[in-house]
DNA sequence: CTTACGGCCTGGGTGC
DNA sequence: TGCACCCAGGCCGTAA
């Protein structure tokens, strides 16, 4: 599952190899998750990548029209979703099923979009469209200080795990980073952030972001789908000390990991090491009144 | 307004 | 061999 680590990965990997590459021509397949695909048909072929940019999961592809010279700026926004790939490889390499985007590049390579569940979305997003849509997202973790995000959690009432996954608190994070995350610092996923003391904000800030960090060293974590720009998985996974180790022991203490819906999500957390919030649905007191 | 939750999209994996 | 079911992330509608 794509999440800030590795749409970093493929930004990086597409970084190396797209920039200055001219679009020659489009090819489609299945189009149920583009916004407009006559759009994409018409205003890519002939336009040159100037640069690949990630923000929060989104991957933004840089492009200028084919005019040479000055053309107008605008950019492919491309969510991976849970099963996207975006791949260079050779026009000749055989066509993994579910690949429903093809960009014929000027130096005879050729960029690929897979998406097996169709999750992902792609869209392009003219100059005057990006502060509309790109303002709406949370903090980046990576850039963002102490302070900025032990107010944007603390100002919440929300379950933690919940703050987490929402795009518009934190850009990029998603379902595996916060269970590590929380995994790491000893916060159960239900906890509020408004409950969350100084002292926890401060070693999840300090973990969110040292996690993110490590797994973009480790090339993002590959749990069932995700590949790099070159096809290759990520090591990542291998570092996970929650994530899907349900009935398993925890590292620190040897419970048994349990999972829980959470915000609409599977949750792994120790129930020991992890220790629940006291009330979390506070029901009408049947005492009292 | 804030929060919680269920449904929807698709298809690979699992278990009977 | 078949097939019903679960589940994933984001988004949207609804309810409290």
């Amino acid at each position: 599952m794509p999440e800030l680590p590795e749409v970093e990965t493929v930004a990086r990997g597409l970084r190396m190899v797209l920039p200055g590459r001219r679009i020659v021509s489009v090819r489609l397949g299945k189009t149920d998750f583009i916004d407009d695909p006559a759009a994409i048909e018409r205003e890519l072929p002939g336009s040159r990548i100037a640069a690949v940019q990630r923000f929060g999961k989104f991957l933004l592809i840089e492009l200028e029209r084919g005019n040479n010279g000055g053309g107008a700026k605008f950019s492919l926004q491309v969510h991976l979703g849970m099963t996207g790939q975006i791949v260079t490889c050779r026009p000749e390499a055989r066509v993994a099923p579910h690949t429903h985007v093809f960009f014929a590049l000027d130096d005879g390579r050729e960029l690929r979009y897979t998406d097996a569940r169709r999750f992902g979305r792609m869209r392009i997003l003219a100059n005057g469209e990006r502060e509309s849509v790109l303002g709406e997202q949370g903090l980046d973790p990576l850039e963002m200080s102490e302070a900025e995000f032990r107010s944007k959690i603390s100002a919440r009432r929300a379950r933690i795990k919940a703050l987490f996954l929402d795009q518009h608190v934190l850009r990029g994070v998603g379902n595996i980073y916060t269970d590590e995350s929380l995994w790491r610092t000893r916060i159960h996923p239900k906890r509020l952030g408004a409950n969350l003391k100084k002292d926890e904000l401060r070693r999840l800030y300090r973990m969110v972001r040292a996690i993110l960090q490590e797994a973009i060293r480790l090339g993002g974590s590959t749990v069932s789908d995700y590949v790099d720009a070159e096809g290759e998985p990520g090591e990542f996974q291998l570092r996970h000390r929650v994530y899907m180790r349900e009935g398993k022991k925890c590292f620190r203490c040897g419970t048994a990991i349990r999972r829980a819906i959470v915000a609409g999500r599977s949750s792994y957390f120790c129930p020991r090491c992890q220790p629940a919030p006291r009330h979390t649905n506070r029901k009408k007191s049947s005492r009292s009144r």
